[in-house]
DNA sequence: CCTATCATGTAATCCGTTACATGATTAT
DNA sequence: ATAATCATGTAACGGATTACATGATAGG
């Protein structure tokens, strides 16, 4: 990551500092890793790549503790945050995406076996609902509070998409030719 | 890519051959369009460079047509077929990823202006209404046809996914501090 | 015949992950 | 004191995109 492009990662990293305060490269992985990692993740070295590149290019400042383990602290600039108003003002055109292979597998599923395809659907019911739960929990914890801006809300648009995803799977049946079909959603009891 | 290792491409060009029939590297792109690149998409060039390491593997053959532009059209063997089966019966066990651009800017949206996050909400509404939009025209040509396996089925949850994204930004109000929330289903008409 | 678009491919670069390596702190 | 875990960083690799370059075909 030499040129001095701004990237997802990027605006994560300024837009984490800016909103919840300076950080180390830890807090950063461990700040995204409870919220917006719910719907992209990033490996935890980028986390240690990226805001020296911020700092070269005057989009953060550095400051290493004193004592102990001097770890490197880092917080935004008035430039950094300049950067994140012209990001928020650019068209959001870039589609999104969504990623998972349980949809991969059904899309492909015309030459697997019934048995096999039942077997995915039960693990994606069942990895989507447990999502669902972790998030639950979140919202009881979270969901009142006044003083963390507008981040819940993101919780509550993680559970509508769990519930659609949950929804789905459910639904499912498997005929015995392997072909698959959705049904009503009164009759998805078991 | 040089390593044997095999990757989502690798099993979507598997996949797109096995249930589709032989294709042209430029086939497989159009194929991919119109269906999954609604959830994952992926660049030309990988049509390109993944079919001929996919054919070193035997998993795949090539065969140059015998005229005119001379394309190189693969069709997958039987060990590509065992393959794809053997990713059938794979635990599914990565975390799905939704990478969308307007959900970060909503989650550090905290130091935006009221109008900017008003906008993004207009723009993100119409944006998902678009999407909902063609995948409706789509299950309108597809969703009767008996000839195309289980493909359409991810039509559905692609709507399933977007009306809940709809219905999302749709809900969401912007206090004149900045703060959003979201108001009951029943009153989201303006 | 000319032009626009369709189609094909490669090379360079960028980006992200994985693997490696190690230090610091906490709990027992 | 020792083990377990928390925390920090870098290097190498792999994988994906972008840019570049060009040929083929169809429509006018």
């Amino acid at each position: 990551m030499t040129k001095e492009r701004l990237n997802p990662i990027s605006y994560v990293i300024m837009g984490a500092l800016s909103s919840m305060g300076p950080a180390t490269p830890y807090d950063l992985k461990q700040r995204i890793g409870e919220t917006i990692a719910y719907f992209w993740s990033f490996s935890h070295a980028q986390f240690y790549e990226e805001p020296p590149r911020l700092v070269e290019m005057g989009l953060l400042t550095e400051q290493k503790e004193a004592f102990g383990r001097r770890r490197r602290v880092f917080a935004i600039t008035e430039l950094g945050q300049q950067a994140v108003r012209d990001w928020y003002d650019e068209p959001t055109t870039a589609r999104r995406e969504i990623r998972d292979l349980g949809i991969l597998k059904l899309f492909f599923s015309d030459h697997a076996e019934p048995h096999q395809i039942e077997e995915l659907i039960r693990t994606q019911t069942a990895v989507h609902t447990a999502i669902l739960d972790e998030l639950t929990a979140k919202r009881e914890r979270y969901g009142e509070r006044e003083d963390i801006g507008n981040r819940p809300i993101t919780i509550e648009l993680g559970l509508l998409f769990g519930q659609a995803m949950v929804e789905f799977w459910h639904s499912l049946r498997v005929r015995e030719d392997g072909r698959v079909h959705r049904v009503a959603k009164e009759s998805t009891n078991e």
